[in-house]
DNA sequence: CCCGACCTACTACTTATGTCGGAGGAATCC
DNA sequence: GGATTCCTCCGACATAAGTAGTAGGTCGGG
């Protein structure tokens, strides 16, 4: 295999099942099937449950037997699954410099001015701390 | 299939080898393949014959016949993969919104102060065009 | 007590991706 | 001029991912 070890390995179907365990925190897999439906996904029942059981097995989630069907939720967080699949984004298009990828980030897509606002906040906070360490 | 019709449809190993093309410009099987070598990736001479084979079906490489070998070069920059990419992340992780993935990057990743600065200067632009909008 | 609505457990099939091996041709090296 | 070295062409095989059908249990109503 392609020696990488990405942490959070699973194709894009798979993520919108899991999305759908984000936004639901639990649910049943007829819940995930309405959820993908109200959005538009259309998939037979047993392909979410093919799903949820591989995403189980990956690791990602987990079941619990509740009256006669299994609920299921994540264990892990959206934060995590994103960090690590930017974190892979960056290392295999900029070489892991992540100042490109939010430069092009900035120009090219709209951030909110309560966006703007925070961003600029972080920077003073990471200016001012380079200036005390770089006086 | 899923839905989706990511432009630049392609796994990791394949983008591995389109990257050895980015870098040499332009190159033979046997380049790419000492390139990939060099950067400690061993994978036999026919794998990565496949796998620019592949790139070509997919239309983001070419070949041209040199001597007694093909010669190989991209035919989409690093930056248009990197944006179908980018994008595609945003829509799977935050529905499209790219604040949030710019305020984890800034906060996660280290940036130089060269691209703090770049990325001060842009806020500004940005801020100052919202105000002019918006007195 | 049988029906329909659900649920789980399997099995299965297709396409994409990662990885090669072997066949057969041309240039190269003593 | 036969062995060596490269190249290309093709076929192959394993695993992952997307998608779904079938078999067989359970439960609530008539």
């Amino acid at each position: 295999m392609a020696e990488r070890e990405r942490e959070y390995e699973m194709g894009d179907a798979e993520l919108e099942v899991l999305r759908a365990l984000w936004e639901l925190r639990s649910a049943t897999v007829r819940q995930v099937l309405d959820y993908l439906r109200s959005h538009g996904r259309h998939v037979a029942y047993t392909t979410v449950q093919t799903f949820l059981t591989r995403l189980e097995q990956k690791g990602v989630a987990k079941s619990d037997r509740r009256d006669l069907a299994y609920v299921y939720r994540a264990t892990v967080s959206r934060e995590r699954v994103s960090r690590s699949r930017l974190r892979s984004l960056l290392t295999q298009l900029y070489d892991g410099a992540a100042g490109p990828l939010v430069l092009q980030l900035v120009r090219s897509e709209t951030l909110t001015p309560d966006e703007l606002g925070e961003l600029q906040k972080l920077i003073d906070r990471l200016d001012s701390r380079t200036k005390r360490t770089n006086p």
